[in-house]
DNA sequence: ACAGGATCTTTCCTATAGGATCTAGGGAAC
DNA sequence: GTTCCCTAGATCCTATAGGAAAGATCCTGT
């Protein structure tokens, strides 16, 4: 490991495809994930120079990184005492974050209304990517102990955000659409504690069948903000296990 | 000047009282001042180095506020390039803009319903001030060039702001009133080059006045989400300078 | 005269060093 | 035995130095 790495040559000792951003952004994307991946105890102390040793870069950029982080609410700063891993999300907020969430969403399927042609067609893409994603977990009933299974579970995550985020990109309100990407290292953080998601796959599917339906016409009359506030509810009372889970 | 400042000596240096914060925060808002000051050109070069050396600080803590000032809008960044001030809002921001301030208003006059006691005292409190400032500006009925019409329409947009502000600050969702935060310095920047907020301070003063009373159930019956939505919705059509305006 | 290229300056970006502060652990006093 | 103080280690915060890229300027060739 060479300990001088200057400019953009640094990118590629580091192996990854070097788009034209500082190497900043990619202290952060990887900070990003070791934070996002689960592993990281809520109160651990998060040193710079420590994490900086560990990546190989000076404490500069991880200073920067941690700046934005603080700003998703993943971690938390105390003056002169350095940043910690924020404390568990509380009940309380648990509820804060779909309460907002749903003032999001539902906002933004109105935006979206009437759908455009890419709109539909990037919809209709992104839910059989989830279809796919959900059949995986449905293949595998038992218990399929760690490694599949935690990467079919991030897989699904990602791909049900994914179809909520082509809504976002096409309401064409950034500032709404900017709110949501904010929102969302907190509800990744959420579904770690919560893990009632997954097995309501199905259920979570079908109600994205229903908005996408809403979108494109095709449905019982019912608008794409309803359809979507119910998806949402829907999501919210799981979560909450406000509901007599069968079985 | 010192060009030794290190720790918390660095504070009494400046002058300002010295919370129990570090010096990034500082810096933070110097620099928001300055951008909101008007006095910068959009477009306009920030240097890091230029302005630490102004400051009299390190770039280490300029780049830090550089960081928290990107996530609102005020400046971009070009990798490799530096940053800038951000180029002026087009009208399709503009209406962006109030599209989403709609949606967070409503939602949080929907929250803070019904009303507590503190909320009520605070926005009664609140809402004097704000009438102390619109009167402080009819006051001046002519040309007050300069220095006090501008101290006057701050002071009226700070008040007028506090009072939207209360009820954030009471909807029991901090992220609600977190996304609100993060429009601020927008919102700040579009009166600036709108302008159409001041001659109209005696219509938002009077409509803020039915959303006290919606608030203290002393109005018409009328919920304070509508009103708010009634108050928002005016606001919009003046900025936008769609109504036809009298005199 | 104009276009293209080389050079130079300015600025950004990263790395390293040093002072100030917080936390942990041991010893002394009550 | 408990509490307080003090010392040592680690960490954060700031300052300075040096290498690299972008923009501006000047020069040269056509």
């Amino acid at each position: 490991m060479s300990a001088q790495l200057h400019g953009t040559d640094a990118f590629a000792e580091l192996g990854s495809a070097a788009p034209r951003v500082g190497l900043r952004d990619h202290v952060y994307d990887r900070i990003l994930k070791l934070l996002l991946g689960g592993t990281v105890e809520p109160g651990t102390r998060l040193g710079i120079d420590t994490l900086a040793r560990q990546l190989g870069v000076s404490p500069t950029p991880v200073r920067e990184a941690f700046v934005e982080l603080e700003r998703t609410g993943l971690v938390t700063r105390e003056a002169l005492k350095g940043y910690r891993m924020a404390p568990p999300l509380s009940p309380r907020q648990y509820g804060e974050l779909l309460e907002a969430r749903t003032m999001l969403e539902t906002t933004a399927a109105r935006l979206a209304t009437p759908a455009t042609p890419a709109l539909l067609a990037q919809l209709r893409e992104a839910h059989e990517a989830h279809r796919v994603s959900v059949d995986r977990i449905l293949e595998y009933p038992g218990e399929v102990s760690d490694e599949v299974a935690v990467e079919a579970a991030a897989d699904f995550y990602a791909k049900d955000t994914g179809f909520h985020r082509v809504i976002f990109e096409h309401c064409g309100n950034r500032y709404v659409s900017s709110m949501s990407d904010s929102l969302g290292a907190q509800l990744h953080r959420m579904r770690q504690v919560v893990h009632s998601g997954v097995p309501d796959a199905r259920e979570a599917l079908a109600e994205h069948e229903i908005i996408l339906a809403a979108f494109a016409g095709t449905g019982s009359g019912i608008t794409p903000e309803a359809a979507m506030a119910h998806h949402v509810e829907q999501v919210r009372r799981r979560a909450l296990g406000l509901d007599a889970a069968p079985s």
